[in-house]
RNA sequence: GCCGACGUAGCUCAGCGGUAGAGCACUUCCUUGGUAAGGAAGAGGUCAUGGGUUCAAGUCCCAUCGUUGGCUCCA
């Protein structure tokens, strides 16, 4: 007999070689025919694989990650599966299992393949999917997996083999393909009920350009049918909220050919959103004890010398610009941190300055490469809402903490209530990556973990991803679809302040060096814009929109009358436009619903009669009559509550 | 940067060897209309750019530029 342990923390007798799945059945029948994998002190084991020892079992069905990832990695086995019936001679590269769905990299020699196959693959795929092949896993020795591979004569199996130990390697077969694989897999193949592929590209095998390019089939499957209809409408939902369309739709931003790719256009109304953005993380910044800067946006081949980034990104970089006459150099500045170390040197300070937290809307320019660039999100030159904070050691953890205030007081603001912080430590086998000594590693990272942890957020830790000079904490958000985005961000540095040679002097007479904390709560704000429209679909916050409401008069004879409604209302918080066009009521009612002005206001024979508008709110209707005083407070009131 | 797809009116798109099209937007006129499209007329295009094939090229081929889905990279 042996002891399995269940998350519960319960403790249950089997006989040895139990299966996870008999272990289910135990519990009930229902679970049985919902697991798909199990995790096993921690590793994720077949279903049917027997246990040998006591050991703590989880059991993964559809609502674990776990046993997604493994029902989409059966999944990718499937489509290989489809692929090799298809089109026989197919090779077979890797198929992982990915964040929603999975991939397949193949290569179909001659044969040449497109998304229009993409039904019939799919339709094979069902075929398949309905014959319930189980997956059955077999332990075999190096020669035999070589031997197998070289008579199908799969040449990328077999360079993942190369660098397999002998003894570690597994084959998993469902019916009439068997793979390399490590495993695990679902049970069989008909828990796979509906299936889509999404996608198709080119990927070099291994990732190395100088390696033949397969096609990438990208898929998604799913248990139920209904989930992949609810997958297709999450996915029709984001194609209308894409930043890049609604952008246009609402006048926002444009990209020119003429100024070039990846530097974007802002239009008013896309300005006006910016400025409100911009002007509210001023106030907060303000009350925080921020002092706003401004430095130019090139800067001599000097201070990137000195800042090291110029031996690091140099030759990555806008190539720099050289004044006509004395040949000297200037970098567009990729990033504001090293003009702020030379204000922080401009004269001596104390550590009764410090704290000292220059902030700045930084537009920095970084070259991208040209298939990099989408929309908003990735461009050429944007504006980081940055703040460098110059402290004593002693106050990092505190500082750290007010950050983490601001951000959160950012994001609540914005409605993006789901985040999680992503605590970025160095790799403790690799220390010669990083500068700086231990002991400030080891007061940073301690620092950011408690600051975390009094802050009350929720953290993953991941080692190794800390920047070479420093730990830094990243906060990701989810939108309205369940997207994750990474937004703020905020990184300790000792390595500028020591190229820089910052200092201050100590209450001991000595100089010291601070420590520099790199900060920006939205990112980028065209980074940042691009996200609030996909989660909130372009129906911004009212305080944020560039036009909170439109007067739209009944007919011309009501002009005059909606004009002086109009001036009554504008104000510096307020701002709002008239529709004076020769058309009818439901025609503006319609255009303005369609560009997402939050409040309509219908003036006609009534309202100039009895000195009141009739309030009609964007997407719920007509609300009623109200005073342009009760207006006015309804306004006032919505962008305080949101504020 | 690499591979694939795409580039036709301001926008969304049709046309795929034989005289450039539609809807919306725009302009003018009619209409003065009460909560998501009133009517008519008009204007608008070197079919991304440059080469080539052909009697004939948005349409086929090549190159360039741009957009886009991936790959790789991201201070």
């Amino acid at each position: 007999m042996i002891k399995i342990t269940l998350p519960d923390g319960s403790i249950k007798e089997f006989e040895q070689g139990i299966t996870a799945h008999q272990i289910a059945l135990s519990i009930s029948e229902g679970l049985a025919r919902n697991v798909l994998a199990a995790e096993i002190n921690g590793q994720t084991w077949d279903s049917n694989r027997p246990i040998t020892a006591d050991a703590n079992v989880k059991l993964l069905t559809w609502n674990d990650a776990g046993g997604k990832a493994t029902f989409w990695h059966s999944s990718a086995h499937v489509l290989a599966e489809a692929l090799e019936s298809l089109y026989p001679g197919t090779k077979f590269g890797i198929g992982p299992a990915i964040e929603t769905g999975f991939y397949y990299d193949v290569d179909f020699g001659e044969h040449q393949i497109s998304s229009d196959d993409f039904k019939r693959i799919e339709d094979k795929y069902l075929e398949i999917a309905r014959t319930k092949a189980e997956f059955t896993r077999t332990a075999v020795t190096k020669t035999d997996a070589i031997d197998y591979f070289t008579l199908k004569g799969d040449e990328y199996k077999l360079d993942l083999i190369k660098d397999l130990p002998d003894g570690s390697i597994t084959f998993y077969q469902q019916g009439n393909f068997t793979d390399l694989c490590r495993g695990p897999h679902i049970p069989n193949t008909s828990f796979i009920k509906a299936v889509k592929l999404t996608n198709i590209a080119g990927a070099y095998w291994r990732g190395d350009e100088t390696k033949k390019q397969l096609t990438r089939i990208y898929g998604v499957t799913f248990p139920k049918q209904s989930e992949l209809s609810e997958y297709l409408l999450m996915i029709e939902e984001a194609k209308k909220r894409d930043h890049r369309k609604l952008g246009k739709e609402l006048e926002l931003f444009t990209f020119s050919e003429k100024v070039g790719m990846g530097l974007p256009l802002w239009l008013p109304k896309g300005t006006a959103l910016r400025e409100r953005l911009v002007s509210f993380l001023q106030k907060a910044q303000q009350k925080a004890g921020y002092e706003q800067v401004i430095t130019p946006h090139i800067g001599h081949k000097n201070l990137y010398i000195t800042s090291g980034h110029y031996e690091k990104y140099g030759a990555d970089a806008f190539q720099p610009i050289k004044t006509p006459q004395e040949g000297e150099e200037f970098f567009l500045k990729p990033m504001n941190c090293p003009h702020h170390c030379e204000i922080y040197k401009f004269k001596p300070r104390s550590y009764k300055d410090l704290p000292i937290r220059l902030a700045e809307f930084g537009t920095v320019y970084r070259y991208e490469q040209s298939g990099e660039l989408h929309g908003l999100t990735r461009v050429r030159g944007f504006t980081q809402d940055d703040a460098h904070i110059f402290c004593r050691p002693d106050q990092v953890k505190n500082e750290f903490k007010k950050v983490i205030d601001l951000v959160l007081y950012v994001f609540k603001a914005l409605g993006f209530d789901n985040y999680t912080a992503q605590i970025s430590l160095r790799d403790p086998a690799k220390k010669t990556k990083y500068i700086g000594s231990d002991e400030n590693w080891q007061l940073a990272e301690n620092a950011i973990i408690e600051a975390a942890q009094e802050k009350g957020l929720n953290t993953v830790t991941e080692l190794g991803e800390a920047a070479f000079y420093g730990p830094k904490l990243d906060f990701m958000v989810k939108d309205a679809l369940g997207r994750k985005w990474q937004l703020g961000t905020i990184q300790v540095d000792y390595n500028l302040p020591e190229r820089f040679e910052l200092e201050y002097t100590g209450s001991d007479n000595l100089k010291h060096r601070p420590v520099m904390i790199h900060r920006a709560p939205f990112g980028s704000l065209e980074r940042f814009v691009a996200v609030l429209i996909e989660h909130c679909a372009g129906n911004f916050p009212l305080w944020l929109m560039p036009q909170q409401f439109i007067v739209l008069p009944i007919s011309e004879k009501y002009e005059e009358y909606a004009k002086s409604v109009l001036d009554s209302l504008n104000n510096n918080d307020i701002c709002g436009l008239i529709d004076l066009r020769d058309e009818k009521i439901g025609r503006k009612i319609r255009d303005a619903e369609i560009k997402k002005i939050p409040y309509m206001l219908v003036i006609g024979e009534k309202e100039m009669e009895s000195g009141v508008v009739s309030v009609r709110k964007h997407s719920a209707g007509d609300v009623g009559e109200m005073t342009i005083e009760a207006f006015t407070n309804h306004l006032e009131q919505e962008i305080k509550i949101s504020n």
